[in-house]
DNA sequence: TGACCCGCTGACACCGGTGTCCAAGATCAA
DNA sequence: TTGATCTTGGACACCGGTGTCAGCGGGTCA
């Protein structure tokens, strides 16, 4: 990192170094060779790349040809520089749920694809005092160009109203309405868990419980609700006792599963909130005996890869995570109306679920 | 994007704008207000900053003092543009296991935290043809300082010398020795196959199937070769009948099981070089009725969230990803000698391992 | 005491873009 | 044809840092 030239003790004529610094990374062209090359001033160039309206067709072509033909491109710390913004995109997570950061990383990608923006990962902790004091110095340090909150994090209206004041863009990505459509990006697990519900209580189950998210967590309440309302259409309604709390975690799939199973009316189908609290059911089924589908059946949500290779196969929700990605990208990009349709989450049907015995 | 005002047709005169352009951002203090403050140039604040040695106690005191106080961090696109770098970590990968991806993340993250660094991730084909240019234009157009290759495209001569040629320091993760220890962080897979293969012996198995990993990729090797060390201390071989291929999917787990477990004299232990592929062989014990670990004994690799839902519990190969990633980390942060040491990877014993039925 | 050297500091140019403003050329009305 | 207006493009400053190099004060040596 320390570039000045010590001085040497003796020797005043130091020789130049003949050529290539340490590192070479072949001298890209910048926006003065181009604008050389084209016999225009640079600020013409930067009129063209911009796509200002300020220039005749024939010098905007005349650049543009040169621009591709060397192949030249803006340097966007430099253009970051001059705007006071960069071209970074910040993705702000605490999920402990890999496959679905990992997806929407991809969908993002492929959101801002060949517009120059990059992704920033910015992974951490909802319980931390800090949280709001870091993702503030983050996004002014970068100068982010905008921000993508994952839930739980997304539910935050502290760290929303720090962006705001800002001055810098965000969208959210959640489970239920909480912000203007165009902060937004909603999964809408309420029609995935109502499509769960109907499922179950079509095959005929009337006992059925319920692990919910954690509290706090707006997605507890959304799948319990969808749940709810699918129940409803059947008109079934969810017993209190039948509700139990989980976390989100395997080991609290296991906690609710011991608590629903042990009633002296258990229930003959279990909704857990996630694909890990299910995988949780099944460990506890199997404990006790009990044989999927035909003495219980078990749906999740999340249609994480868990959920295909438990035994038998996970019936559960899968949302669009790709396609929420590419929404999220979409609306950070200004100017982008560009609604890219987010389709609904949908129930995976596998072998978990059956009628129940009689 | 365009901030050129248009003329309006008529009013000359327009009234100026009050205050506070689009995005406040609340100006934050720059290297001048540091060095009027403190009563010296700019370029004596950079010293400071850049840890230069020419700068006498007092000054550097003085100006520090001032720094802390007005919580001054310089601007990186600046710093960059003049250093001609940036300070964005690239991580390049194609991997379909979205837990090693994530959790390789963090341990990077860890490994730079509080050094300005930022981590941006680039997902990518090793397929495409276009590989090479595209982590080319990447490195180039971000002037990245570093460059981390996830396996296995780490194993991609061509994207290293690419690299080299740019310039652009990059660590290979890698499952063997592939290049100088500078650039690489080796997870030493033998390690842990080799302590499969003990386990497995150790439990009376003669009979050992292996799932392969696919042709091409350098962890095949070293986890097959690891295994076969691991046996040879038992006075076992790998017998070729026992060997398939795999292409680390569950899908391909399930065609291999299905071979091995269809020969007349069938192993009664196989080892799946990672977890997915341990899950089709669950898959296909099932169906077959073999029970696990009585009838089968089955390990994986990765130790995914995976491994631990299914039932029994999955006997697998954990890596430190964590360790492996502040590992790279420092050893992209010039300077840093700093050997963070990574623990070899292990084998955590579950429930799908038993002696054999006789 | 003067010449020299050394260590520290700052003026200045520069990195590669963009905003502002003005001038030159084009267009149009009188 | 001339003057007014509009269009187009360029000179210049600036974004917030760093490299270069000259200058300055103080110590050393003859």
């Amino acid at each position: 990192m320390r570039h000045e030239k010590q001085r040497s003790a003796k020797v005043a004529t130091e020789r130049p170094e003949v050529s290539a610094g340490p590192s070479v990374t072949g001298r890209r062209s910048t926006i003065n060779d181009i604008a050389r090359l084209a016999n225009v001033s640079k600020k013409t160039v930067s009129r063209v790349i911009n796509q200002s309206p300020l220039v005749t067709e024939g010098t905007r072509e005349r650049v543009s040809l040169i621009i591709r033909q060397y192949g030249y491109e803006p340097d966007p710390q430099a253009r970051g520089l001059a705007f006071r913004r960069s071209f970074l995109i910040g993705l702000v997570y605490d999920n402990p749920n890999a496959q679905f950061v990992v997806t929407m990383q991809q969908g993002l990608l492929d959101g801002v694809r060949g517009s120059g923006f990059e992704l920033v990962v910015h992974p951490c902790n909802r319980q931390s005092k800090t949280l709001v004091a870091d993702v503030r110095a983050f996004a002014q340090r970068q100068k982010l160009y905008g921000v993508v909150l994952l839930p739980p994090i997304s539910e935050n209206n502290a760290l929303t109203s720090m962006l705001d004041e800002l001055g810098c863009r965000y969208v959210r990505v959640a489970s239920a309405v909480l912000d203007v459509p165009a902060k937004l990006v909603v999964s809408n697990d309420r029609i995935g868990t109502a499509e769960a519900a109907r499922h179950l209580a079509a095959l005929g189950h009337t006992r059925i419980g319920l692990i919910e998210g954690p509290i706090g967590f707006r997605s507890r309440i959304e799948r319990r609700e969808g749940f709810e309302a699918g129940l409803a259409e059947h008109d079934l309604k969810l017993a209190k006792e039948y509700c139990v709390d989980g976390a989100y975690t395997f080991d609290s799939g296991i906690e609710g599963a011991r608590k629903l199973l042990s009633l002296k009316n258990r229930p003959t189908a279990i909704f857990a909130c996630n694909d890990e609290m299910a995988a949780g059911v099944y460990q506890v089924a199997r404990e006790m005996g009990l044989s999927i589908p035909e003495d219980l059946s078990i749906v999740g949500f999340d249609d994480t890869p868990v959920s295909s290779r438990l035994w038998p196969p996970l019936t559960t929700i899968r949302w669009p995570i790709v396609e929420m990605g590419r929404s999220a990208a979409a609306k950070l990009l200004e100017g982008a109306e560009s609604d890219v349709t987010v389709p609904e989450a949908k129930l995976i049907v596998r072998n978990s679920t059956a009628p129940p015995k009689r």
